[in-house]
DNA sequence: ATCGTTACCGGAATCGTTTCCGGAATTCTG
DNA sequence: CAGAATTCCGGAAACGATTCCGGTAACGAT
């Protein structure tokens, strides 16, 4: 195991010049530099991280925490962060950590381990951890996550607004007639995006003044597997119903198995919503309606916040991005027998959405998806009947709002 | 900051044994310690990661670098992985890396941060990097990687044979009655896997008499947009087949669309085999033939033989596990009128498969995806008519063939 | 010729922890 | 009760880098 010492001794100088050398610092002659490096080339000398960091204070380290390696809408993040990282002129070191870790804990381990100036925790959950987090002494932006709640001068959280982005998805699908709707989502724990959601789940029936039965929430984990089956059961059990809501694309695409393989079509029989809008969801047939988190923008603004806080130049912020709705071949409207007079009374408004324009945006997905020929294409173009306050989830645009919250 | 001077100052001992302490070393008087640990409590003091690695060498540090955080087949792995080493009684840490990155050099720069007793690699690849790897002093085991033709003592590897898969999925096509294939996978560079597959590809074809044109090659990157595009100009520029064989379940599943989108039917034009064997495959719509790689084998075997070599019972270990092939909804055969001569001398070949047991462990999928109903059914148990020596790959059993390389 | 400035580089302290060594206090042994 | 063994703990030297401080040499200006 190579050392500075060694290198210099190898090269006839000082420790402290190789230290230089290393660190690229300005008072260094070249032909002793030249020579160093040599040395250093000659040995494939490293050097030690650990000693490194022992005394210095990084000035240019931002610690991206990544929570759950499965969930893929977060793979998708980790590189545009890491790039946006980059471009701000700051150094990206990713830390990835069990679905069942504890986020605030690896980040307080990090602040002693590599001191970076900020942290980005992609996935995380903060819900009474402020104590905790107290302790993590530098700017930590929680993204995908809100904390809005928190009143830390040092925490800022970037997220959309879930539980109005759930309400949009059931709205959407009883605007279509459904009035028998499967929920799907994880373990339900007050405070976290979960919870978020089926709150809005909730406001979108008692709105309509429709009734939303606990029995037809599907409890299982973020997984293909877990979702097939947690599905297979709800159907092997009897319970029927026109329209699934899942909390995320990779739930709604092993639960549209299950569907399948019930002899149940897609969306013939069930139509099927997802959340997210990760890539596959365009890809899997039938293509997934979901819920587009904006992950481009929650990625830029994530590293924004983190940078503007590093630079001093504003407090804490905390940014929603609106969702946006997906049509999807997998969504289709029902017009059961006992529905039919409220559909009627929608009718304007299918009107209004058949208008839509045929450049429709990412609304029907990506440029390259859309104009299937004969056999692949699908009545699309189903209208959205949300309420007025909710339509802003369908505009293109993605924006954000942002309520700063200095201390 | 805390440091441990200050707890010792605070308990009115001596740093060393604050030390004691927090290493739980048995040496010190019970009210000692507790009165120490009061201290740390009540400051909440938590170690420096930094000055401790810098002097200790760990005694039951793993590290496990996974080269592309969006392979994933590998992110299926990497939790196995990590719980087998937790299992044997060790500490994994994980470090993920780009997927241009140097995962040797990575190595290297952890075993001087976190002096792990050994490496588990997954996804990287050694060709001509001998020297550098051997800078690497303790066991590295690579992992769905062929670091077979290494003569160092401590580089183990655990793959399929790479070549003999792809020239499996290759024949299968062909005995189906294909004749006009086309390939997708990545850049080639000889030594990697993805050339071992190409060469396989080449041997299957010309172990039959058929030629393959190089502009049936379809390169692209390991995403669903990238195969995409590339499946997209490859049908714009005309060329037409009737089978693809993509190297990897994504490729596949990009290059599917792309193929819906042209107006053309999976399997009724185009039959589709994939590569890997990622859950998403058979939940794909249509399910989605491939070479399934045995990734729990792959994990255990990977993980056990660094253990072996931790503890010296054992020296370099090579070994290559048998790949299968998945049947799929994505697959048909297709007798094309030139090749009706040479589907009839198969036939007999083709009740030899007809023969297989209904149980037919994973070839078709796992347990709850088979016996779909009516509307999901396809025609399956399409015959395997590979060379004798192929057969094993049709095998239910996974065995592990080793070929031990002391030194 | 002397001084001041600058460029360059070596010595030594420092970071927070572990570990070796040895001393003191205690207990065991005969 | 003397000597030996054991237990417990403090002092100090590592570990590998950075950085402050000071010193030397070169150079132009006075």
């Amino acid at each position: 195991m190579n050392t500075i010492k060694e290198i210099a001794k190898l090269a006839g100088v000082a420790p402290a010049t190789v230290s230089r050398v290393l660190n690229n610092r300005p008072d260094v002659r070249k032909e002793t530099k030249e020579a160093v490096l040599a040395v250093i080339e000659r040995l494939k000398y490293t050097p030690n991280a650990n000693a490194k960091n022992l005394k210095m204070i990084s000035n240019n380290l931002i610690c991206v925490i990544v929570k759950g390696i499965g969930n893929l809408f977060l793979v998708g993040i980790i590189e545009m962060v890491q790039a946006r990282v980059e471009a701000s002129g700051y150094m990206p070191y990713v830390q990835y950590i069990d679905e069942a870790g504890d986020e605030i804990a690896a980040a307080r381990q990090l602040l002693i381990e590599r001191k970076p100036l900020a942290f980005v925790v992609l996935g995380g959950s903060v819900a009474g951890r402020e104590r905790d987090l107290e302790a993590v002494s530098v700017p930590c932006v929680f993204a995908t996550t809100d904390a809005g709640c928190m009143a830390l001068p040092h925490v800022s959280s970037v997220c959309i607004d879930d539980r109005k982005a759930a309400r949009m998805a059931i709205d959407r699908l009883l605007s279509l007639g459904h009035r028998s709707i499967a929920v799907m989502g994880g373990s339900l724990r007050p405070g976290d995006l979960i919870h978020n959601r089926y709150l809005g789940v909730r406001d979108a029936f008692s709105a309509r003044g429709v009734s939303f039965q606990d029995q037809n929430y599907i409890e299982c984990k973020f997984s293909l597997d877990s979702a097939y089956q947690a599905m297979q059961s709800t159907l092997t059990c009897g319970i029927r119903f026109t329209a699934l809501f899942a909390m995320s694309d990779i739930m709604a695409i092993g639960a549209a198995r299950a569907v399948a393989d019930a002899g149940l079509a897609i969306p013939g029989d069930i139509s099927v919503v997802g959340f997210d809008g990760i890539d596959m969801a365009r890809y899997y047939i039938p293509s997934l309606a979901t819920v587009r988190q904006p992950a481009a923008e929650i990625a830029r603004a994530s590293v924004e916040i983190a940078v503007r806080r590093i630079r001093g130049e504003s407090g804490a912020e905390h940014v929603r991005f609106d969702s946006e709705f997906v049509a999807g071949q997998s969504l289709s409207n029902q017009y059961t027998s006992e529905q039919s007079d409220d559909i009627a009374s929608q009718k304007g408004v299918f009107k209004h959405a058949q208008d839509s324009k045929p450049d429709a945006g990412t609304v029907d997905g990506p440029r390259h998806l859309r104009n299937r020929p004969g056999r692949n294409r699908y009545p699309e173009g189903l209208g959205f009947t949300g309420r007025p306050e909710d339509a802003a989830g369908n505009d293109r645009r993605v924006q954000g709002r942002k309520s700063g919250k200095d201390v």
